[in-house]
RNA sequence: CGGAGCGUGGCGCAGUCUGGUAGCGCACUUGUCUGGGGGACAAGGGGUCGGUGGUUCGAAUCCACUCGCUCCGACCA
């Protein structure tokens, strides 16, 4: 992408409302703007990183072999009747009345809508096990949406819901997400901590929340230092196996929340426990039959009597992660964007646009990188290099090629890593071939 | 929902106390000089001061109501 082509209104300074550093960096990184309390247009920037880490969360979904589909974002207030959270779920529900009057609303969540389809379409054992996800705007009328887009009222969010015909079944699809949440944060390059979790008004009996380490988190978390280093399961994770030893492992360092910490009874201290504010960016819970119950959602089983389900569902806050991925990874300049889920990877800077080398160089350099399907911004501005370098660190692509006369004059152009601020120079062959190589990884 | 504060060009702000018809920096447009970490000079464009009603000869400024936004606390992907 051309940057004289490219919507993307960067800000100097900052913008008022925006206290937090990651609402403050999107804002003026012309990620997004603000439409009302908690509800955001996410502009070309911000709408890319939201596609990417929608993309990973995608792709180690379907790894566990969960299946994506659907909902809509607008409910029927019947469904809800019915489980009891009509009432129960307060003010945080927008409720709508339509043309006929009936009651609708924008759903806060998805357990009663999925429950209901289950319920209605499978009808015997044979089909299960099931878990299904869709990847969909969900909004709660919190009482006081603050800090961008990680606590807004409308939000994106993956959630999935498991259907088993046990409860050891259950445990089994329950310990599939653990993995698959370790993997999906690690790949984003977070390192996420399950903390053991109250159910909260969801219900059921096992939940874990994933926390990242930031600053700026909303809340106090108290962590063994072993946790910060350990490695989430690789690629080859066999999700069919046994992963009890995993989660056992993740689960026998001490992780609580402030909520659930006790000072006095706490198993680590000194050093090895860390104190520190976290974000969370998922949840996963296991709740039993309390929807299926709620919703008739039972199958019949091989013994010909109906079975209730054992559920359980799974929720990964997908745009509240791009303000939790800044939270944790940022600098005075700006964002610093892990590769896996940065806008563009490379931004190519032309130095002095209009001088015949340097257009000449930067032009080659873009279309090698386009062929080769990398996704490269080109600032071919007509601005002072000053403006040009800011501008690149504030959005944050994870490496930036400096191309002007001064290292032309040479044959030379500079490779700067955003992470640690490492310079390298590159005759304009060898760049090309670092760019064949970004291709290759 | 309790407490506090703020709404003045796209962004950041001054002006409000003490009423006299709107200003600064950045951004934007045009030109010249410049050109490796937000440059200089010159000339421009853009705001019914959140809204409504009132007081007054006159309201960004005073009064009332209202809408929006932010922060602190209690609640939450």
């Amino acid at each position: 992408m051309r940057r004289t082509q490219l919507f993307l209104p960067t800000l100097k300074e900052n913008p008022a409302e925006a206290q937090i550093v990651s609402h403050r960096l999107m804002l003026r990184s012309g990620m997004i703007r603000q439409s009302a309390a908690g509800i955001y247009s996410w502009l070309p920037a911000g709408h890319r990183v939201l596609r990417k880490i929608s993309q990973i969360v995608r792709e180690e979904q379907d790894a566990t072999g969960a299946q994506e589909m659907l909902m809509p974002t607008i409910q029927s207030a019947e469904l809800w009747r019915k489980s009891g959270r009509y009432d129960d779920y307060g003010k945080e529900m927008l409720r709508i009345t339509d043309r006929h009057d009936r009651e609708m609303l924008f759903g806060p969540t998805n357990e009663e809508l999925i429950t209901d389809i289950v319920a209605n379409e499978i009808n015997s054992y044979r089909d299960l096990p099931k878990n299904l996800y869709h990847i969909q705007w969900k909004f709660r009328d919190e009482v006081r949406p603050r800090f961008g887009v990680m606590r807004g009222r409308e939000f994106l969010m993956k959630d999935n819901y498991s259907f088993d015909l046990d409860h050891e079944s259950a445990r089994h699809s329950y310990n599939k997400m653990f993995v698959c949440y370790l993997r999906t944060f690690a790949r984003m390059g977070l390192q996420a901590i399950p903390m053991a979790a109250d159910t909260g008004p969801i219900g059921g009996d096992l939940s874990h929340e994933f926390i990242i380490l930031a600053e700026t988190g909303e809340s106090e978390v108290f962590c063994d230092k072993a946790l910060l280093d350990l490695e989430a399961p690789g690629a080859d994770i066999e999700f069919e196996s046994d992963l009890q030893p995993v989660i056992d492992q993740w689960t026998s360092y001490y992780a609580a929340t402030d909520e659930k910490h006790d000072a006095d009874s706490c198993p680590i201290s000194g050093e090895q426990l860390v104190q520190a504010r976290g974000i969370e960016v998922g949840h996963i819970f296991y709740f039993g039959t309390k929807y299926s119950e709620a919703m008739g959602a039972q199958v019949q089983g091989s013994d010909g009597k109906q079975i209730t389900l054992e559920m359980g569902s799974y929720g990964i806050g997908v745009s509240r992660l791009l303000g939790a991925i800044i939270e944790a990874s940022h600098d005075d300049a700006g964002i610093i964007w892990p590769e896996a889920v940065a806008p563009w990877n490379i931004g190519l800077i032309n130095l002095k646009v209009g001088d015949g080398q340097c257009d000449a160089v930067c032009e080659a350099l873009y279309g090698e990188a386009r062929r080769l399907g990398i996704d490269i911004l080109y600032d071919d501005r007509d601005e002072r290099a000053g403006g040009k370098f800011a501008d690149m660190d504030l959005i944050g692509l994870p490496w930036q090629i400096a191309v002007g006369p001064r290292g032309l004059k040479d044959g030379i152009v500079e490779l700067k890593r955003r992470s640690d601020g490492e310079r390298s120079t590159l005759s304009i062959d060898d760049a090309k071939a670092w760019i064949a190589e970004r291709a290759a990884a």
